[in-house]
DNA sequence: GCCACGCCTTGACGCATATCAGGCAGCAAC
DNA sequence: GTTGCTGCCTGATATGCGTCAAGGCGTGGC
C-alpha cells in the first residue's frame, strides 16, 4: 500500500461500522481521522495514556496486550488489517487500559473521539452499529472467559484452529489448512499458554496424525476427529 | 420489596442508565418493561435462548454462568440490586450466550429491546450512556482476563478483597471488613478457583496474620500488607 | 430429640502447565 | 567465514491448583 494514492474517505466506506454512510458524512469522519505508518515493534498506544480516538488497521499486525508487574505479556487480540479496536475504552472517560503495537510494519488509522460522537448525534443508526460492534467485542471477550476457565491448554489450541470452522459436521470440508498470521509464541500468549507448551501440544496432535505443521502452516487432517480430540 | 407499591418509573430513574429521562420518556419506557419476581434458583434467562430484552437486579442476586459440555459451571459475573446485565447482547442479535439464574429471590426488570432503540433513536446522551454503560462491562471483563492470565489464584483472592480500595496508600484506611455477598463457593467460580483451593487461600491469608474469618466477613487487618502479600 | 442437608474445611494425591536450560536452523551483517 | 540474531523445539524438573474423599458445624423439619 502506498500512503500518496490512499483515500481516506473511499477506505472508511468499506468498513462495516460506516457502511451506508453518505460521501459528506464520510468526509466530516475523515476530517477527524489521523493516519500512521508504523514500523514493527512501533507502539500505537500505552496503558495510561488518555484515549481520545479509536483505531483500525489499514495493513500490518497490531497486538493489544496488557503487562504483569514483573513484564510479562499477555496478549488479549491481535489485529489484523480492516479490524478496529479500542472503540469501547474511548466510551469510558478514562485512560487506556492496555497497550497496543504493531506486530509488523502497519498502517493504522486513528479516528477521533470528537468525530464519533458527532456522528452519533446526527445518526440513530450509526449509534446502533456502534452498539452492535462494541458488544461483539464483549461477546468475544466472554467467549474468552469461558475458554480459560473451562478448557484445557490443548481444547484452546484446537479452539482456535477451528475457529471460522461450522463446528457443526455440515459441508465443512474435512482437509485444509491453517496459517498463522504471527509467530507461534504470539499465538500462544493469545491462548494463554507458554510458547513450550503450545509447542507440546501442536506436536502431540501431529503424532495423533490429526494435524501437519510446516512453520506457520498447520494443515488440519481431519476436522472431525480434531473437534472432539481428548488428551492422549 | 412489595410489588404493589413498585412504582417502574421511578424506580428506572435511579439507574444511571436513564438519569435524566424525562417523565414522558420514562412512562414510554416503562411500558416496554416486564418486572418479574423469581426464587431463589429460578433462571432469569438460558443460554441459546433468543435475546429480546436486557435487565436490571432489584432485589436479591443474580449469577450469570456459562457451562461446560460436562456440567462444570463457570460464574462470569455476579449481580448486586440496581445492575444492569445482558446490554450488550441485546444488540448483536443472536441469542444469549451465558445463563443468568437468581442466586436469592430476587426481582428482576426486564427492559425490551424495541424501548431501548426506540430512545436511542430519539435521544443521542442516551446512545452515549448505553455506549458507556457497555464499555464499562468491557473494561471488566479486559480486567478479568488480565487477571486470570496474569495473577494467581491468591492474587485474585486479595484482589477481590481489596477490590473498592484505593489501591494508593491514600486515606484508605488499614483495617475494614469485606461482607460476601454469596456463598463461598460462588465467589470462587468468580474467580475462577475451585471451593477447596480458595478455602485454602484465605486459610493462608488468615494464618499470616492478615485477615480474620468469621463466615462470610472477612476483616482485612493490613491493607497494605495484604496488597504486596506473595505466597508463603 | 434427632436426622438431613447445605456450606465449608481439611488432608492426601495427581495432573496440567510453567520454568529453566540447552540446542538447532535460518538469516542478516560485516 | 563468523557472529549474532530471532524463532522454534525438546528434555528435566517444579508447582499451582484440581480432584477425591471424609468430616465438622449450623439450621430447619418434624
Amino acid at each position: 500500500m502506498d500512503t500518496r494514492v490512499f483515500n481516506l474517505p473511499q477506505y472508511l466506506s468499506v468498513l462495516p461500522l460506516f457502511t451506508d454512510l453518505r460521501p459528506p458524512e464520510l468526509e466530516r469522519l475523515a476530517a477527524g481521522c489521523t493516519v500512521r505508518r508504523l514500523g514493527r515493534g512501533e507502539m500505537v498506544f500505552r496503558c495510561g495514556e488518555p484515549c481520545e480516538a479509536f483505531h483500525v488497521t489499514v495493513t500490518g499486525q497490531v497486538k493489544l496486550f496488557v503487562l504483569s508487574p514483573n513484564g510479562q505479556e499477555k496478549i488479549i487480540e491481535i489485529i489484523s488489517p480492516g479490524q478496529s479496536f479500542a472503540e469501547a475504552l474511548m466510551f469510558t472517560d478514562r485512560p487506556y487500559i492496555l497497550n497496543a503495537q504493531a506486530l509488523t510494519d502497519a498502517t493504522v488509522v486513528s479516528i477521533g473521539k470528537a468525530a464519533v460522537v458527532g456522528e452519533i448525534e446526527q445518526d440513530a443508526r450509526f449509534a446502533l452499529r456502534m452498539l452492535a460492534g462494541i458488544s461483539r467485542r464483549l461477546h468475544g471477550l466472554v467467549h474468552d472467559v469461558e475458554a480459560y476457565a473451562l478448557h484445557t491448554g490443548m481444547q484452546r489450541v484446537i479452539g482456535y484452529l477451528l475457529r471460522d470452522q461450522p463446528s457443526q459436521e455440515s459441508a465443512s470440508p474435512d482437509v485444509f489448512t491453517v496459517s498463522l498470521p504471527v509467530s507461534k509464541a504470539t499465538i500462544a500468549s493469545r491462548l494463554s499458554l507458554t510458547p513450550e507448551y503450545f509447542s507440546r501440544v501442536l506436536h502431540e496432535l501431529e503424532v495423533a496424525g490429526l494435524i501437519e505443521i510446516d512453520k506457520r502452516d498447520i494443515r488440519i487432517l481431519d476436522t472431525r476427529r480434531l473437534a472432539t480430540y481428548r488428551a492422549a
